[in-house]
DNA sequence: AGGCTGGCTATACTTAACTCAAGTCTGATC
DNA sequence: GATCAGACTTGAGTTAAGTATAGCCAGCCT
């Protein structure tokens, strides 16, 4: 299960999993995320569908963008003034693994009796689609099957 | 790039990514799992590698184990009493993928210039492994690629 | 010119996850 | 029987993310 070799002598701070949780920040920001994957764009409907206040929003959007994983577009309406709305970067895209991968343990262990609530399909061939580990060679792993060690990062040398 | 169809009419709160959210907990839960990951079962060494205090850490050990994402087994070393360990169990194992979805991510955006602290490998070929999202038909797809539909716990009928 | 609306900002308060420091309980060992 | 270490528990205080409410500002519209 993962056993990593001279666990004890590195130290919890270099990790990714840390570092990745802090730079997203907050519960709300990753929900934040998750509507932008579902196209939400404009400030409002952030806030709404999140289910937070319009001053959370903004301190958790401006976050986002800070940090590179949103970033501000002007667009303008017909009969509107010019207004800022949010796309994912390439860094925001890139979180989709993991928030496929918790919406699939979501859906599995805590869903309705009814089912989940979103389906995602690959858009080409209408299967739908999973988050999962695999190798380099193509194989599928679970956690029993992987190894880890110390990295060019760690404390260990 | 995952676009909801309907997406106007359900609500937030059913949502599986926050639902799983909840059930982890807080921050340092999950990094107490990413611990068990790495084979850490004792009480001390949770609290220590997760880098908070032994309060807290029982706090979050109770609650992972009441939400059975671990679970408390005896053991006995030579010349000691009887103690608790904690493990993973099915649950939390599944929550694998997500943990190195993050990861990945992390090591990507946010690793020292020296590279990722901890590499994972699979046992049996030796090759790094990273998380993906695939669809059934075993198409690896991003998140341009995906299409996301109500389910049936979806509030939309 | 003045109102309206969307997108914020400001202030005060609440809550939850932590910290630090201290104390308790258990049971093997002396 | 007293001691000690490991595994918690308790209580007080701190911080950060949230809330509710209010106000501000830009600029299109009449």
């Amino acid at each position: 299960m993962a056993e990593l070799t001279e666990r004890h002598l590195w130290p919890a701070d270099n990790c990714s999993v840390a570092a990745a949780l802090e730079e997203v920040g907050t519960r709300s920001a990753l929900l934040m995320l998750r509507e932008a994957f579902y196209g939400t764009r404009r400030f409002d409907e952030f806030a709404r569908r999140v289910g937070i206040t319009d001053a959370a929003a903004a301190t958790r959007l401006s976050q986002l963008v800070d940090r590179g994983l949103l970033e501000r577009r002007p667009y303008r309406e017909p009969g509107q003034r010019t207004r800022q709305e949010y796309r994912l970067t390439q860094k925001g895209r890139d979180l989709f693994v993991a928030l496929v991968a918790l919406m699939d343990w979501g859906d599995r262990y805590l869903a309705p009796a009814a089912g989940p609530a979103v389906l995602l399909s690959h858009r080409d061939c209408g299967a739908p689609v999973h988050a999962t580990v695999v190798c380099a060679a193509g194989h599928e792993v679970t956690a029993r099957d992987t190894h880890a060690d110390p990295g060019p990062g760690s404390a260990v040398g």
